[in-house]
DNA sequence: AATTATGTTTTGTCCAGGACAATTTAAGGA
DNA sequence: TCCTTAAATTGTCCTGGACAAAACATAATT
């Protein structure tokens, strides 16, 4: 069961590093080291599969490759976590032992049973509240613990999955206001995260906006198509963190040229959480934030 | 607006051709032949991703590239479709201009008077039939007017999330069954369509299985680490039809050696159309079959 | 005629090793 | 300390070759 070997196409869906990079790292650090079959096709052992996924994920908070492939094991599993951005740990409305509490239910594999404390805690903190101290932080935490290493992928995936059907829940018992400012909500094509485009959607809805929500990964161009097709005022995109911020600017610069001329395009998310200020984008680091852009 | 250019990566994204398939088509088959920048990189005009797809569309159906490529323009879009499976176009309960007649709104842009016939529907078919009998045949037909050309992928994905959302929103309605099989239900890592997953949690659901919805994109090795922690009788995974074919069987074999012993792995979705058996793995074809296997 | 066995062509994927631009780090100077 | 400049790092793309699996065509057998 464990002496499995993967082929490069298996390791690259695995762990998400192009054959490319697979390639290039075995030449210049001599990891990978992967078996040949009998053509010379490379055959990677589970053990390895396994180091790659914990290289990738501390490169995630900020590590560089040359140096992790030199590590042993041991020193990689304790490695600190290197987050360039120092940004002072702002104050949270919620405790981190409270957020673990939360969680331990989707530690245990029991989805009823989170779903019962969440929905608790939403008739308690009503709608808004829920979101802005109970999802956002959470959400946040859940990123943090995959990043350590200290919640599984499949954990994390059903933590995924249940939010989006608590938030997706709760915004359909929203009345419709098809009258409210119109507001396009989506994600450039790499940015698979759609919990925040969730989020945002249920903040503005009860704002009194009316939200048009496709989902994540479309094309520049297609955003700028539905815009001109839905005619709306605003185009809100959503970053996570796990996004390349380099090229964020870039790609919200090309959209702006490609929309029509006064629709208004924002940003939010952990993605931009220091980006310089761009002309003609508005930035949205916090969901109080995004209730104030609507009334300007 | 119309002379944009796609680098290698980004024709690969859009196209879903890999870059070792676009290089060597053009080292083959003269085709696409794209311009160089100053650094001597592909740049694909349009016109030629544009061209790509509808090859790409035309292989789904059993064409070969070095005969489509040969051809003109002209030649490829009067091609008829050719599949290999001489299934006769199997009866929908659904005619084709009604079929349309639904997706009208869509095309307007109107997403409201589409949930509005949808719930209709919903309400008059019951659950189940409203699952195999409209959305499922719908999801198809929008697959299909997509290769075509004849809807937009903004509006595509306007589809793709309303109708998430009716499923979810019918699912929540059904009671919850602990007792019930356990399945877990996920996709591949390269397989980013949800719909198909859905589809089948409700037709199981209300079957009464308790299903664990994951989302799509599951690394293999968490597939089968989730299928230990929830200890579930089933891992059941869903291939769209724009999924490469070829990858599936050794991917449902790897994934069949990883699993714990005695969980069965279904697998479904208009991908996995004409596949050889494998042992060790269903293939469920149609929803209707999926009950079927939930009583064996 | 239908089926099976065998040879041929087509096609996708992998390989090696080189190159370059974009980014990050290090070094130097004001 | 801050800014500028040089060096190192790193991901992506390139060419052209190779091979196995699949699809196809052809011949042989039942």
């Amino acid at each position: 069961m464990n002496n499995i070997t993967y082929n490069i196409a298996a390791v690259e869906r695995d762990t998400g590093l192009s054959k490319d990079v697979l390639r290039v790292w075995e030449r210049r650090y001599g990891f990978p080291q992967p078996e040949r079959d009998s053509n010379g096709d490379r055959l990677y052992p589970t053990a390895q599969v396994e180091r790659l996924r914990l290289v990738r994920r501390l490169m995630d908070q900020g590590h560089r490759p040359g140096k992790l492939l030199a590590l042993s094991d041991e020193e990689l599993a304790t490695l600190p976590s290197r987050h360039k951005t120092d940004k002072p740990e702002e104050p949270t409305a919620i405790a981190e032992t409270e957020l673990d509490e939360l969680l331990e239910p989707i530690r245990r594999h029991h989805a009823a049973d989170f779903m019962m404390a969440m929905q608790q805690r939403l008739a308690r903190q009503g709608m808004l509240g829920f979101v802005e101290d109970t999802i956002a932080p959470l959400t946040e935490f859940v990123g943090k613990a995959w990043e350590s290493g200290a919640i599984k992928v499949f954990e994390e995936h059903l933590y995924t999955e249940l939010t989006k059907r608590l938030l997706r829940q709760a915004i359909a018992t929203l009345p419709a206001r098809p009258q409210g400012r119109r507001i396009l909500l989506t994600t450039v094509p790499d940015e698979r995260h759609a919990l925040g485009l969730l989020m945002v959607e249920a903040v503005l809805t009860i704002e009194g906006a009316h939200c048009i929500q496709l989902g994540p990964q479309m094309p520049l161009i297609e955003i700028a198509r539905a815009a001109a097709a839905h005619q709306v005022e605003v185009v809100a995109l959503s970053f996570s963190s796990a996004f390349p911020q380099r090229q964020i600017t870039g790609l919200l610069q090309q959209l702006e040229t490609l929309l029509p001329a006064g629709v208004e395009l924002w940003a939010g998310g952990a993605g931009i959480a220091n980006l310089p200020d761009t002309p003609g984008i508005r930035f949205v680091t916090t969901l109080a934030s995004a209730r104030q852009a609507l009334d300007a």
